[in-house]
DNA sequence: GATGAATGAGCGTTCATTCAT
DNA sequence: CATGAATGAACGCTCATTCAT
């Protein structure tokens, strides 16, 4: 954590500092919310993290629900980057690819991503934050709609595929794998079931 | 549960309710989890909830992990009902049964069971709770497993099906219908692909 | 603790079993006190030890001042026993006797009457306690300073001996020899020292 | 030590003060152990004495135990110092000043010294503190051993004394002087009879 | 004689936040 | 850019005490 900061010393001449401090407060809080849920985690724990002091953070958020959604944000952009690629494939094996990648980009890393991500998702109280976690849910669906759609019209889907049962299922099985490696099941068992499982979301998708 | 105490309420006025008092501690904490999360469901608000002060919480619990995990104990009752039941029919058309069931008593029940039982689930930090509730979750995989190999017994279930994959095909499916209720989704959609997931579960294992 | 009220139940006619309770509050106090220090023996602690709820021991006194006054009073009745007693020898013998048995009956006895007695005697708080055990002190001072006064009259005592100074001494020595077990030195070599000690306040008093 | 805080209150009005605010709220829990005692020293007295909030004290001490570590430790280096004194005269006379200081420096000091240093002295539950300051006080009986032993090869102190029976006897006298005062005895009295107790043990290792 | 139910006040501690420096 | 000083509110929990039963 200090050593990334320490690296950049050297900073290049546009490159602020400050951006980096507001992308360590970023990750730290990520990780921390990983470890201790979203209450649990504290501006000292924070601060504790970055190595600077509470009132330091103010500097570069307005407030601790700023740095949860900043921290919510980098989650829900790779979320959007992994959909968004492969996009020079045909949709079918687009979607192959995005269901082999998954585990590896997500549901594995769990201080990064899977953990903090849950926590988001079954956020509850009914705040800024719940808003925004829903709102930005939404665009994730909307997104893989629009992907199996295009797959309609491209001809690699099959054209009676119901695009959002689709997803449905997707979702079933993405969070069905991200919850087993929360809940600290035997990977090798969870690779098994998952490739069959969304094997046969596949095989219900392809034309032919 | 609102019931019991209700009718007892009018049996002398301000007199003794001992383990109702346990009860009322019990649904409180759990609504209060489902509005507030685990650790924004403060003392004060429970107290608030009973109608009394935090210092006489103390009376029917030790401290406030032990309102937590009776909390969780009393969902963890409903489901382990809930997979014991229908032991009279047949395997197959038992577990049509529970899949038929699952959405009323659980999924939609958002602040008696859905809201409290996912906070449980995604609780991070290594303590009581957690350990708590793994081992629980532990015991209803078990149980689901023990039914589905029965059915292979009776006859009324592949032979060979693989126990442990058709549970993961369900606690997928589970946890969607959780989630997507949780999410706030819209019902009858819910209930459509929900009804296709099952369906889908049940012609895996159904024999011919 | 308990055995005591055991054993009595057989209870002698006349003797009401409120008093034995009493006395079990007495002593829990006194060994809480030992432990726990004065503000460190709550009510909560005392029925503990007594077996029985809080709210009972408010049948037997009338606060939580009054259960410790009681205790104080029980160790204050035992050291004016001491006082008074081998009022059969001369009073040369006496102190000398007095001064033997003083480690046995009070400093090595460090729950029964040690640990607690210092408690009391370095309460500051100006509050009734405070009070009580200082006028109780100055009992004991006077109590001792009669003795020496008997001793002059009688002529075991040196006639130019200033009583007042004996008893400093040997509360100069008393007080030792207390915080010398309570602070866990080794038993043997206090009691070597403390005999040295008592040695020359007796060769002080004696006549020729 | 309050004259140090007083000068510099001047510099400037609501500036900082850090070292400062520590000594102060050390001097506060002395002085509230001496009125209270431990149990009674709340963080809220402090904090009122002091001038600031609750929360405030956690900036300069990280827990209620190390304030009242720091008391302590205040008053240990005050009579560390005091051992220390008077090392330019020989050893007799450098024991002969400590005891004409003693009084002074501690026993009529109440709520500076002896008040609070008693307390922590009979404090009885085993804790960090307990074992803490009975750790310190043995180090002070180590260095009144040495500074007699010194006395020895350097010829102002009887050869056959027995340093640790002679710090025995002084302790007898400083803890008399400190409960007399304590107890709120007559200081004349106390005064003359100090001065014999303390003759007799100078008289007692002089040489010749 | 003893309990069960309850309370208001207090405990030590952590919280997110502010602000002058 | 960052700190040190501070705060008011909340946290989980314990306290001595009351009172109807």
């Amino acid at each position: 954590m200090a050593i990334a900061s320490a690296e950049r010393k050297e900073r290049r001449p546009g490159r602020s500092r400050g951006a980096d401090r507001k992308q360590q407060i970023i990750r730290a809080t990520r990780e921390l919310v990983a470890k201790y849920g979203i209450q649990g985690t504290s501006l000292a724990r924070i601060a504790g993290a970055v190595g600077v002091t509470d009132a330091a953070l103010y500097k570069y958020f307005r407030s601790k629900d700023d740095m949860l959604l900043a921290a919510y944000d980098s989650m829900a952009e790779r979320v959007l980057g992994w959909i968004g690629s492969f996009d020079d494939l045909s949709v079918y094996d687009r979607i192959r690819k995005l269901g082999e990648s998954h585990a590896e980009m997500f549901s594995k890393d769990l201080i990064g991503f899977n953990g903090p991500m849950f926590q988001f998702n079954v956020w509850l109280p009914e705040d800024r934050i719940r808003e925004h976690v829903g709102r930005t849910h939404q665009s994730f669906v909307s997104a893989l709609v629009a992907v199996i759609e295009r797959g309609k019209r491209e001809g690699t889907v099959r054209q009676d595929a119901d695009a959002e049962f689709i997803v449905s299922e997707l979702y079933a099985w993405i969070w069905w794998e991200d919850l087993s490696y929360l809940r600290g099941l035997d990977p090798s068992s969870i690779e098994r079931r998952s490739a069959e499982m969304f094997g046969r979301i596949l095989a219900d998708i392809c034309t032919e």
